[in-house]
RNA sequence: GGCCUCGUCGUCUAGUGGUCUAGGACACCAGGUUUUCAUCCUGGUAAUCGCGGGUUCGAAUCCCACCGAGGUCACCA
């Protein structure tokens, strides 16, 4: 006996920027596949032609490759079910409706999209689900050969018998079962030729020999018509499972509007890919020993059905930043100047660059952070002068100064003289970190730095002296 | 509106009949470390487990009804 190979897909289509939702259905179909031993595959599914936007197919597996999420097969990669794009697949679309046609499971319909609309109008005014209403299946076949000869427009449609429960069990949800009659004649060929997803998918996941199918939970209702096709082809039905949907604060399916959906975003934002991976596992899925940080490669290791969350959980960006300022606290300075590298609008060079690296690393949330963070090592400073006198009068505050600034020139800047500035604010009965902070604002130019010393001596000796002068007498 | 799915601290969740006076994480607050911020450590606020019935000696956990939220009802995916 021989075990079936595991193989999961997802099903992006190029119709925008890479999208968030798309990481996260693609983190579950990837984990599952390595765990068992399978493959993961991309397919483009770009059979809607008006919102296709070119290059955009490109960019979602770039954009998912960056977050670590590679295909086993893919439009890219290849592989022996090539290709994976479905506009590449039409001549086996329509292979292949020919055998429902031929068995009756599917039929022409020549209706027009005002008929259809005047249908619908009326059923939503008197309260009953839009639907249509099988016209054209008693055409007979003379009927259907006129109106193709005369050159009508048509679409093919799925003939759903009603009064018949379809039952699957949801590898998530358990046994979900949905009634026929709620389920519509779906469109299968539209009249420009191409399939509609739901008759497109269907015969590419047989054809890719896809095992399971794991995507958002928005596809459930509409599963009933995807296992009718199964059935009227004879086609082994695989496995479905069902995750919850990334939702806005509001509750709503996550949204363009109300969130940033794009990868992009969280790129540019220095987001780290094995953050927002962990963020989107922890989003679907909990780990039974508790621990929340977790990279992918334990993940697989640990993956399991029965521990995805069922209820739509809200994407909250403050456990993101939390997350990410763990990931970066772990990484190596090399790694650190490596990949702050984009973002850094400053020429430093690598020398300083570590020293300040290594004060900064446990500041830093997302790497675009990290210019505000530093600017005050490169850029010149002008302390406000209300910002400078904030804590003592100007008299006050040049005392301090000067005696900083001699401090630090004659014992360098080092613990020795941080040590000797202290016991003179004591013995001045200064507040030690008032004195401080007037020596900070003078030579950071802002409240907030680094520890001190270790700052003023990356800054050097010239510098300081520079900066404190500036400030003396204002 | 029909159908489907879901419902534990503000948020993400643990929990599968007794160890739950409900545990953890983020956020928030306080204290400690510290000259600021951050990190780190300690502690705290916060869910009568959507509501109401029932089953049971005992229910967050099982059942029913209700309510709420979401999804879906396209020649979009």
């Amino acid at each position: 006996m021989t075990n079936k190979e595991i193989r999961t897909r997802i099903a992006p289509s190029p119709t925008g920027d890479p999208h968030i939702g798309t990481a996260y259905i693609s983190i579950f179909n990837l984990a599952f596949a390595r765990q068992n031993g399978g493959k993961f595959i991309i397919r483009i599914e770009d059979t809607d032609r008006e919102r296709y936007i070119e290059g955009t197919d490109k960019i979602i597996i770039e954009n998912l490759n960056w977050l670590g999420i590679e295909a086993d097969e893919s439009p890219e990669i290849g592989g022996q079910y090539a290709p994976y794009v479905q506009s590449k697949r039409l001549h086996i679309y329509k292979e292949y409706i020919k055998k429902l046609l031929d068995n009756e499971s599917a039929y022409y319909c020549f209706c027009t999209k005002e008929r259809l609309e005047g249908l619908r109008n009326t059923q939503i005014h008197s309260h009953t689900q839009p639907k249509y209403d099988k016209k054209c299946l008693s055409l007979t076949k003379e009927e259907v050969e006129i109106n193709i000869k005369e050159g009508k427009e048509y679409v093919i449609r799925l003939n759903v018998k009603p009064g018949i429960d379809i039952k699957f069990n949801d590898l998530i949800r358990g046994e979900v079962s949905i009634n026929t009659d709620s389920i519509d004649d779906q469109v299968l060929i539209k009249n420009d030729g191409f399939p509609t997803y739901h008759f497109a998918s269907i015969v590419d996941d047989h054809l890719m020999k896809i095992t399971h199918v794991i995507r958002g939970e928005e596809w459930i209702s509409s599963t009933p018509k995807h296992i009718l096709l199964y059935k009227a082809f004879g086609w082994e039905v695989p496995s479905f499972a069902h995750t919850s949907l990334l939702r806005n604060k509001d509750r709503s399916k996550i949204s363009k509007r109300k969130n940033n959906t794009s990868i992009l975003w969280y790129k540019e934002q220095g987001y780290l890919p094995e953050a927002i991976i962990n963020f989107l596992i922890l989003l679907g899925w909990s780990n039974p020993s508790g621990e929340e940080i977790i990279s992918t490669h334990e993940f697989i290791k640990k993956f399991s059905f029965d521990r995805m969350t069922k209820s739509g959980p809200i994407f909250d960006i403050d456990k993101l930043n939390w997350i990410n300022g763990v990931y970066i606290r772990k990484k190596s300075i090399d790694e650190l100047k490596k990949l702050v590298k984009p973002y850094l609008k400053y020429d430093i060079k690598p020398s300083k660059l570590d020293k300040i690296l290594k004060i900064t690393q446990e500041r830093i949330k997302k790497l675009n952070e990290i210019n505000d963070l530093i600017s005050f090592f490169v850029e010149d400073i002008f302390p406000p002068s209300e910002l400078l006198h904030e804590k003592y009068d100007k008299e006050t505050t040049d005392k301090i100064l000067k005696f900083a600034l001699k401090t630090l020139k004659d014992n360098g800047i080092n613990k020795d003289s941080e040590l000797k500035l202290k016991e003179h604010a004591l013995q001045e009965k200064y507040n030690v970190g008032d004195f401080f902070m007037v020596i900070r604002i003078a030579t950071c130019g802002r409240k907030v730095s680094p520890p001190l010393i270790d700052t003023l001596d990356i800054l050097g000796i010239e510098e300081v002296e520079k900066r404190i002068q500036n400030s003396i007498g204002r």
